[in-house]
DNA sequence: ACCTGAACACCGTTCAAGT
DNA sequence: ACCTGAACACCGTTCAAGT
């Protein structure tokens, strides 16, 4: 049963795989594949282990920790949102286009989102996005230190704003309560003598869209901006 | 040893502590103390069992499941940022106010904000500050429809940023790898000739500070808002 | 009415042992 | 070099039993 060992390590061993079983981008793959299917708190090491057909502990031969795994989602996360981006002309459609890549990025996987949405900023992966941001903010007319001033607070805007909204819509997924429609009718049911502009109000309260309101908070953030370009 | 035990539930047994040991509230001071002086993750029920002097399992005859405690932990935090606060006599410094008061108990408490930011809306309590908002957006003269529509883009806006912001302050906290200062040191590392804008501003990057950064999304916010009440 | 204690079905991580 | 299997020190929740 014994089969002869090869002296050296062979360069080009026939029908040998690169890597024998796991590596990095499999395991990625396959976090990523449980997360969107059954929500953030499925992924475990075990699970992950039986996904992959191998002992749970078999993945941390390839992460030190969950938390590496983590972070290797989170470096996905920024690839999608920066994959084959192409900045506009102008500037200010340049910096609208990329604030909805990430919002959709965060949306098209709210569980991947809310788990690592914090843990991006610190990518290397990000480095395209800053430098597209605040090459647009030089070109509207800002000097070094403003561009750096508003990169920081678009793009934590951007992502905070993203985040929450996909952490708030895994937390609908995941937890049975999922009545967010909840929300309109708690705020209709408001005392109108405690409560005189709210109750006023919240028929439109229950109406407002989420896409608008995304819309609405980049309207105003850009809007000023521009102003201030033009100062 | 044995006492007399009274036949009728007696109004007011002498002596007798209003409910025997555990109760909503302490439960909630206690939860609290815990994940303010030992982070997030150390709010076990276990843990909270043992601080308590009662089994594990005593508490969810209080709560019906963790979860539970979680939610009455966000009431508080909204408690906390609306305590005593008295809207300004115009309605900017009122708006500007909230979102300080949002953000400063976030950052006051980190670990709970980013654990509980998601469930505020929901509560209840949250009623008086939504009031208090929509009553400052009116008086800025905008209709119905849009005071519903800047309030969810304001207060969404504070919240995201806020808790955005504490949970990358608890995550340091939390974990070891507390090099924030490493995001400066990566950035002016970056190579210059692929990113040359980011590198043409990455000094003023590192030295941005974090008060500074929240004033300036809450200034272009308000600047904005402001423009187009006037429109 | 409230609490205990045991049990259940899970976690992430470590480490000696295999191949 | 990589994987396994057992072990360790934890989780939240359920439920019969106590008082």
């Amino acid at each position: 049963m014994t089969e002869p060992a090869a002296e050296a390590p062979a360069k080009a061993r026939r029908g040998r795989p690169p890597s024998t079983s796991l590596n990095q981008a499999l395991i990625l793959d396959t976090a990523l594949a449980i997360v969107e299917e059954h929500g953030p708190d499925a992924l475990t090491l075990r699970r992950l282990g039986t996904e992959l057909g191998a002992n749970h502990t078999a993945v941390l031969r390839h992460f030190s920790s969950k938390d590496e795994i983590l972070l290797g989602l989170a470096e996905r996360l920024i690839e999608r949102a920066m994959d084959g981006f192409v900045p506009d002309a102008h500037w200010r459609p340049t910096l609208e286009a990329l604030a909805r890549r990430i919002r959709s990025v965060c949306l098209a996987h709210p569980a991947l989102a809310a788990l690592t949405a914090t843990r991006v900023s610190r990518r290397a992966a990000a480095f395209q996005g800053a430098d597209t941001v605040i090459r647009a903010l030089r070109v509207a007319g800002f000097d070094d230190r403003d561009a750096a001033r508003y990169y920081r607070a678009l793009v934590d805007a951007a992502l905070a704003v993203s985040s929450y909204e996909a952490a708030t819509a895994a937390l609908e997924n995941t937890s049975r309560e999922g009545d967010r429609l909840a929300w309109g009718r708690e705020y209709l049911a408001a005392s109108p003598t405690r409560y005189p502009d709210l109750a006023a109000v919240a028929p439109y309260l229950a109406q407002a869209d989420d896409d608008d309101q995304f819309e609405t908070i980049l309207g105003l953030i850009l809007d000023a901006v521009e102003a201030r370009a033009k100062a």
